[in-house]
DNA sequence: GATTGATAATTCACCAGTGAAATAAACTAG
DNA sequence: CTAGTTTATTTCACTGGTGAATTATCAATC
């Protein structure tokens, strides 16, 4: 079995070889830059076995989720690509997938009838809190040793990047 | 523009409203789970962004690193594989790839012939060391207003992230 | 009030990556 | 020597996502 840890320490091993032959590199960051790729397809991964099951994928649930957690259990297409950063073409299918599965409506709304109005359904509201729970002792174990002030400080560290990453896009389309 | 501020704030929304729908959500871990989702998939489509005018994508660029970093600048389909966390059907796509490109050559190992031996080309190693330089910026600049004690704490909190992961992976398959 | 331009969603054709199964070659152990 | 295992490749069907063009509606301007 090949262990996130054994990926880890030959990433390890490569940026110090790496950083010997082209020593302008910043090793450091470019290390953290590789952990922070590696985590997070290795948890997308975990992720998306555990929606397997339910028959949804990752944003089919970011969708469902993000409507859900609306006090008006509704939204748009358009606004719905922005959350989960999804294309519009590929919004229009989850839609209809998750419209066959009657998870979710579809209207046309009545101030813009150019916009397309999505709602969950009652199926969607129950289908989400049965498919919740059984997530809950993976995401804990995930953090199991973190103490208050590590969850603290990693919160703190990731919001700093975040910023940092939105800079980084600005300076592209400004 | 979206900027990830915006996910993010609305991600912490969705969250608090969730928690009050269903209490027993682990609240914090999910909210660090998202976290890492959202940046994890940032930092991605940034390096293919910064990969896409050399004309590789972003497995084939580990590809070529893990091999650039070795001291013989060799490994074997199967291991590339493991440390890639790629398919065996893929990794023979990337070879033949590379391979077209002129950056790594296939031969067939002297010990064990069933073995495919893949190895950097000379072209390869200037390849990479020429489009390695123009992204040490970003990289940089990920990390700026990061002190030595940040970038120290963030390192150690991933690894143990890593830990975690890993013995969550056992479980499934023990 | 007709025209022009912007915006929202959809459709279509296409590409990259995956998993499963079949094949082939080479090694290993009884 | 034979049977079973390992390594790599190929093929096929499928999923998820993308870009370009299309349709419908709205907003602004002349």
């Amino acid at each position: 079995m090949v262990t996130l840890a054994n990926c880890i320490e030959m990433m390890d091993e490569g940026i110090d070889r790496v950083g010997q032959l082209v020593p302008q590199m910043p090793a450091p960051e470019a290390r953290m830059c590789r952990l922070m790729l590696m985590l997070g397809a290795t948890i997308e991964r975990e992720l998306e076995a555990k929606l397997k099951p339910n028959k949804l994928n990752h944003s089919e649930f970011l969708t469902l989720m993000i409507l859900y957690s609306r006090p008006d259990g509704s939204s748009t297409p358009g606004e719905l690509c922005e959350f989960t950063t999804q294309g519009a073409t590929n919004m229009t299918r989850i839609a209809n997938a998750l419209v066959k599965r009657a998870l979710i409506t579809r209207g046309s709304s009545k101030e813009d009838r150019r916009r397309v109005l999505i709602r969950i359904t009652p199926a969607g509201r129950r289908f989400v809190q049965k498919m919740l729970p059984p997530m809950f002792p993976q995401v804990g174990a995930m953090f199991t040793g973190f103490s208050a002030g590590d969850m603290h400080q990693f919160d703190r560290l990731l919001r700093k990047l975040a910023d940092n990453l939105d800079q980084l896009g600005e300076q592209r389309l400004p």
